[in-house]
Order: structure tokens, then sequence, then C-alpha cells
DNA sequence: TTGCTCCTCACGTCACGTGAGGTGGC
DNA sequence: TTGCTCCTCACGTCACGTGAGGTGGC
């Protein structure tokens, strides 16, 4: 008369692992009976529906500890923990949506180093309308570094562009008042842009000098440049790429 | 000249804990200098980029093992598999509203339960327009039972609706075609409904009885009644809850 | 000496997965 | 006897978290 089911068809039907489900019964979220012959697990269309319960508790990410509470608990309890949940999984939403952003953007910053790593070095303009010190005191900067990467950048200074400070990408927009604005992008100055290697993570280390010498047999003797981090790799000393823009004055 | 910092200031920095950094630079994804005097480890700068890299790439539930793989891979092949995490977490977003819309059911029928709590029984609409035999063979059913609960339902009959089987609702434009049509909804006709309790996982083991002194009170005597499943309790023995409803007929 | 921050190393934890060795009915 | 499905139990795994015991500079 009653219906019972093997633990391997209830795996099947539920799409959920026979050790998942031996687990579950050992720690006593769901409860199989068993077939007095030979001790095999044996559930009951009843005793399926709690198992899906669990599963949709499992799935949603509450822990077992928690689960063996709720069970049982009230429905009034209930109804709050599952209140709670539906917002926890609305951020959770709204966050892996901003995965995606990241992912999306790691993806062109890839590309980017692809697109420099063709042409040795041409026209272009830079990305940021200004750049500021990185200010180590400033949580802004640091979250930059961690959802803005691409914000991160180097200033480099001096006659052979030898003096390298951390900085940030800023655009018109954003306010960067008590900031130490090191460079500022002019309209209708004509910009060079190529790929800056700098490796060992020490960015003393780079290509500028080959990069300037290029520039050298155009006409051009930039002072100052501004690169912006695009990704790096760590295979043997870390490499670090960067998109450099150089102002090219005496074209 | 060049900035280090401590394990704290980075931690607190990037909102993640000292031991999941040491473990990470453990497992040799980051790669932290080490001050010579005291052993402590010191992050620059770049090898925070890196960190931040791992962070992202973590966020995302990419296993370390892989990590280890991917940030000594080529550019081509990260963005490849940035590709099917791209995708992997369209899909996981996807997942998330209908977990979402689970929960919000889940909060429907404990409401339900509450409500038919309170009165004893009354007048109502079944929601359903068919309810068909649970057929053991059906993977749809199935599928029914762990996304759509409310579909699952008791059939009973007999003089005392002392036979029970368990059934699936279905509505009009659903095509049941080849399944055994257990009962449907006569539109002109009057419905009781009430809340089914069902002790012990065992469906004969049930209130009906009361419910139907109730009824037989007001001159009903239904030979048919369907209960949709609402939810359970586990704390002792299992007690099942159901919205049944009888047919009125002699009014 | 006290407080603070860091270190290593061992062990704990969570939710299973895996595999060995054994059982029971055809 | 062979094949199949189930059982228990121990151990492995992944990504940390915790806590003991020790260090180094103020």
């Amino acid at each position: 008369m009653k219906e019972y089911y093997n633990i391997k068809e209830v795996a099947q039907l539920l799409q959920i692992p026979t050790s998942t489900l031996r687990y579950w019964d050992d720690e006593g979220v769901i409860h199989a009976e068993r077939d007095g012959e030979n001790n095999y697990r044996k559930f009951s269309l009843s005793s399926i529906i709690e198992l899906s319960m669990v599963s949709f508790y499992r799935n949603i990410g509450i822990p077992i500890r928690d689960l063996k509470q709720i069970l049982k608990s009230e429905r009034e309890l209930q109804r709050n923990l599952l209140d709670q949940e539906e917002k926890r999984i609305e951020l959770q939403i709204q966050n892996m949506y901003r995965q995606q952003e990241r992912i999306r953007k790691q993806k062109r910053l890839l590309q980017e180093v692809e697109k420099l790593n063709q042409k040795t070095i041409g026209k272009g303009k830079p990305a940021f309308q200004k750049v500021v010190a990185f200010e180590r005191e400033n949580p802004r900067h640091w979250q930059y570094l961690v959802e803005e990467p691409e914000r991160f950048m180097l200033f480099l200074d001096g006659k052979c562009l030898e003096n390298v400070e951390y900085a940030v990408g800023m655009n018109k927009e954003e306010n960067s008042e008590n900031q130490q604005v090191l460079w500022t992008r002019a309209e209708e100055e004509p910009y060079m842009e190529g790929l800056l290697i700098v490796e060992n993570q020490d960015e003393k280390n780079n290509n500028v000098a080959q990069l300037l010498e290029v520039l050298q047999r155009k006409g051009n003797y930039p002072k100052v440049a501004i690169a912006q981090y695009l990704s790096s790799e760590w295979e043997k000393k870390g490499i670090d790429y960067y998109k450099v823009w150089f102002e090219a004055k005496n074209q």
C-alpha cells in the first residue's frame, strides 16, 4: 500500500548524491525509515517532501546546524528567517552583478595588453582627466584598488622618467580637493600610448628606456608620463603590465 | 622609499582575515615579502594588487588549486576562463532568482497554515482545476515535488474519506493526457476549505473525521476531498499540514 | 616587566566524497 | 558463484578558524 523508494532512486529523482543523503540522515535533518530485513534506508513520499525542504534550505546556504533548529521551530520564527534569507539573497544577487562587471572589466584589461603588444607605440588619449597621488591613509583609494584596479596608476617624472610614484586616476566630475594632483590632461595636446612592462614587482625595473628611445627617434622628449595598471603575470618573477601615455609636445 | 604594509593593515584595508592571508601565502597564490629582522610578512602595493586579484577570483568561487594554474597561465587561457565564469555566474544569478521565488512561496504556504488555523472551516475555492494521480515513474511529477511542493496533493475518497491517494494538482492549460484524472473542479459547485493535519507521516492518521463532523452538522456529507500540501513540522513525530477542500453539495 | 604584534604549528570544523570490507537476495 | 545494491566506518579534502607557545621592539 504505502510506497517506498530506495536511496538510489531518491538520489536520481532529486539529483542529490547518495553520500549527501546518508550524511543528512546521520545528522538527523531527514528521517529515512529502515527496512527491517536488510537495514536498507527506505523513503516514503512524505519523507521525500521533508528531504526536498532540506535540499531547498541547503541550496540557499543554510548550515545544517541551523536546519536542526529551523525544522523544529515555530512557524513565526521560520517566517522571520525566510524574510532574512530573502534579503540576504537579494544582496547576493546584487553582489553577483558586481562580480559580473568585474569579470568584464578584467577581460577588457587583458584585451588591452594584447592590443598594445601588437603595436610598439602610437597615438592615444589618456583614460583619465587627472592623476592624484596614492594616499596610504585614504580608504577610498584602497577601495579603488579592489573594485576598480584600472584606476591604479604610476606617475613617471624626471628627465629619464626615473622617478616613479603610485597614483590614482580621476575624472573631472570626481572631486579631488585636498588631494595632491600630479597631472592633468591637456585637451589639445597629442599623446602617445604604449605598453609599460614592470618586472620583479619593482617599478624602477621597467622598459621605459626602450619606449623613450622610440619616441626620441620621432623627435619627442617627454618629461612626464602616466601609466594605467592592466594586469599581471606571476610565473617566475612577477610582471606587471601598464598602459602608458607620454606627452608628445614636439611633434 | 618603497612602502610596505603589515598583515593587519592589509587585512583591515581589504577586509580579509589575517588567517586567510596567511593561508593564501602558504599556498603560494600570493607572495608576501618578509622583513629580514623579525620575519614579519610585508606587503608592497604591487603584491596587494596581486592579492586583490586573488580575492576577486575567490569571491567568484574559483578554487585555490585552479588559481595556481590561472595566475601562471597565458592571457588567452585566462580570458577563456573568464568567459566561462561569466556564463556560470549568469546561471547562478538566474538560480538565485528561482530561490527567491521558492522562498516567497514558502512564506505564503506558512501563512496559509496560520490563516487556516484561525477558522475551523469555511467557504473556499480549490486552487487547482484538476487533480491527477501521482505517477511514480513520471519525472515531471518529481520535479513538481521539489520546485512546486504546493502541487503535491492528497485525494480522499470513500464514505468516511478513508482512502487516501497521492496526487498532483493541475490547471486547465496544462495537458494531462494519458494521466489518471482523479478529480475535476466544478465551477458552479460551492466548496468548503479547512486545515488537514496528518500525523506521524501516515496519511491515514489525520483529522478528517473531526472536519467531517463539523460539515455534517451543517448538512454536508461529502464523499470526496482534495488536500494541498502546505508545510511540515518535525519536532517529535512528523506533522504535515494540508489545505483541504470538500465538495459541499447539500448546502 | 608589560603590551603589542607578529610568527609557526597543530588541531578543529564544515559538508560532504571516497574507498575498504561486509551483507543479502536473485 | 556472480553481480548488484545497499550498509558502516574510517579517512581524505577544502579553505580556512582557533589557540597555544614563542619572538622582538618599545
